[in-house]
DNA sequence: TGGATAATGCTGAGGAGTTTACTAACTCGG
DNA sequence: CCGAGTTAGTAAACTCCTCAGCATTATCCA
């Protein structure tokens, strides 16, 4: 892979670039600190900072009233408000829409019931109200937003589209990227619900250490997402991670076991078993824990197969049976024994339902580095398709 | 991760490395050749393309007798010999090294029988004899040498133990690492012998085109080596691809049935008896194509498993049984149909059993390209470790 | 042998960062 | 209330690197 060479010009672009990225993430700085992380003159930083203001991307903080010695430095700060990003979790029950500024800040979390046999062109007109509703509530038109990323259950290829196989009510037929591109000019996505699960926890949850993650989404459904040397892996496909999809893996009908234990009143809905069942054995009932006991060993075959072939540092465990991680992971943990070489640290995912929505953000805030700061600086607004 | 600042130098810097991957992998260049490569006028390349040669980088070739109207261009061309590296497979019958240019050249191939149950002393002997070989024949000394990497079977963790399991009697308490360190004095690392076939499936064997690869080693063991996004992956304790530990993948039984199946010839020796098998598959015989089919059955469970949590482009199906792929690649889509959501291509390794040790120069030349041409241009001389 | 062609070599211009020195602003203590 | 001490901002001189353009050199062909 061939180096491109470099002039003048390419120099003060990396180091104004290599300044945003000393900007972004830390309180309002001064040219002195700037200088030290950019491993800059304070001259440099100075002329290069002033230019980041005339752009757009930086603001001047003047100094206030400080108690310090010698004369307060002016601040600078990372405009993190020029511009926002969208993360869309397409439930089967809700969705979810949730607005971030360019630092990650959640600025906006909003949430709509959706019936969970609605054909697509409802569910996309949910989605539709809950951005109509961010957007009024924070002021802001589409323009505003800078990139979009949804979640969606089942396998997701390159364009977007659902056709192997999902969930959703006719949602194979649906175009998702195409019915929000009629709204937004900028980059739009759609994934995997398991796969932005997995980089939420890598970002905000239970696995910021670790670069070699497999994550469970453990409910109704089972799923798993995979980040591998720190980055979201796809496949080649889109499909990577549907290990549940392979008979010889129970994890079609391992949730089943929850669903039939004797006991369960007949009060509970269909939604409700399971965490009553876990309740029962979290409270010593014999036949529940038997329940839970073959839940984790149908689970734990793929889980195995996934992390022999993976070798991951850690797997979490999340999705909505992981609020009863506490009675499922002790079990889990003996059956993966019996089954692997290695045993990975097994964690719970304290993320609670917004994970999806929060990996999208996350994706949407990685495109828009990508885009406007990858290796030269673009303008501060929003990047086109 | 912030970015480090840059001044002229390092701009200088850059540029020479730029003119770096510019002439390697190239014919002797012509300045104005770099200069168009690189991106950069002809009188900078001309100044950094001397101090490449200055440096030993580099080599001038004097014009010859061209036919070319007008004065003739001087031509650069990169020292490849200007250091080399060494790949080694220690097999449980054989020890195979390969030396190598800084181009990828091979500049010698040389093996010795091993005996299967020779303990790790008498291995690691082979190893030391099979290297003197080498470097006799190429009128080297081990500081001519920049890296070393050995390829052994079973997982490999990263100090380039195998303490976990495998096959070579006794290696689970060798350490080649040590035993290499005490020669030389460059890198010297120990990988597992499928991840190295996978290497060089992409390297220059049949699988060049695709950055997610699955590459099946499949002989009397079964085994897997990964390659995600073009690198390959580990895991994070090197067990990664390891998925035939699990029972519910019959792979460590999968063989057998080319082994038990009725009508091989008692003369045949115990490694003959799949080729046989194969053969008599192929022509026609219908106890032996149900031994195939049998096998086949066995081993796509584990394919299925990798292929659904992966999603990969390409599977490789390489190692001893690969000369049979005729007989076994179409059974193999066949079984993979009904596992799988998206079938991946299924190609045929051509490598032979020198992959291994292919793979082994590789991961050793990045290893040189990383400490000497990652981001700033050491000398040319053997990194330490 | 002279002209055409293409590469080399040289010189000056321009841009970017660094160093150094100087000025400005603020706190603290007498 | 003022001056010492400290730190931030600013300007000038300098270095280094690339680029553009022109003169020079080497070769082939008529």
């Amino acid at each position: 892979m061939a180096t491109t060479g470099t002039d003048l010009s390419r120099m003060r672009e990396m180091n104004q670039l290599s300044i945003v990225w000393a900007l972004r993430g830390n309180p309002p700085s001064t040219v002195t600190e700037l200088a030290g992380r950019a491993g800059l003159s304070r001259p440099a930083v100075d002329v290069l900072v002033q230019a980041l203001v005339a752009e757009g991307w930086a603001e001047v903080q003047e100094p206030g009233a400080g108690s310090v010695v010698g004369r307060p430095a002016r601040r600078y700060r990372f405009r993190a408000d020029a511009g926002h990003v969208l993360g869309i979790d397409v439930g089967v029950h809700k969705v979810l829409a949730v607005l971030s500024d360019l630092e990650g800040n959640l600025v906006r979390t909003l949430r709509r019931p959706v019936d969970p046999e609605a054909p697509p062109a409802e569910r996309l007109a949910e989605v539709d109200g809950v951005i109509d509703d961010v957007l009024r509530a924070t002021g802001m038109t589409p323009d505003d937003v800078w990139a979009v990323t949804v979640g969606v259950t089942g396998p997701v290829d390159a364009a977007g589209r659902t056709s192997l196989s999902t969930p959703l009510p006719g949602w194979t037929e649906a175009d998702p990227v195409a019915h929000l591109a009629a709204r937004f000019s900028c980059p739009v996505r759609v994934e995997n619900d398991c796969k932005l699960s997995a980089v939420a926890e890598r970002w905000k949850g239970v696995a910021q250490d670790a670069d070699d993650i497999v994550f469970l989404l453990a409910g109704l459904r089972t799923g798993a997402g995979l980040i591998l040397d720190g980055t979201l892996r796809r496949g080649h496909g889109g499909a990577a991670g549907e290990i549940g999809a392979l008979k010889a893996v129970r994890w079609l009908t391992a949730p089943d076991h929850l669903q039939t234990c004797p006991g369960i009143p007949d009060t509970a809905a269909p939604g409700e078993a399971a965490a009553w069942v876990f309740q029962a054995a979290r409270d010593g009932d014999r036949e529940a824990k038997g329940a839970v006991r073959r839940y984790t060993r149908d689970l734990a075959v793929g889980v195995a197969a996934l992390v022999l072939t993976l070798d991951p540092q850690v797997v979490v465990y999340g999705g909505g049976f992981s609020r009863s991680a506490d009675v499922v992971l002790e079990p889990l943990r003996r059956e993966l024994t019996k089954h692997c070489l290695r045993l990975p640290e097994l964690r719970a995912s304290t993320l609670g339902d917004e994970s999806v929505a929060l990996g999208a953000v996350r994706l949407a805030l990685d495109e828009v580095d990508d885009r406007l700061l990858g290796d030269r600086l673009s303008a501060p607004s929003a990047p086109r398709r």
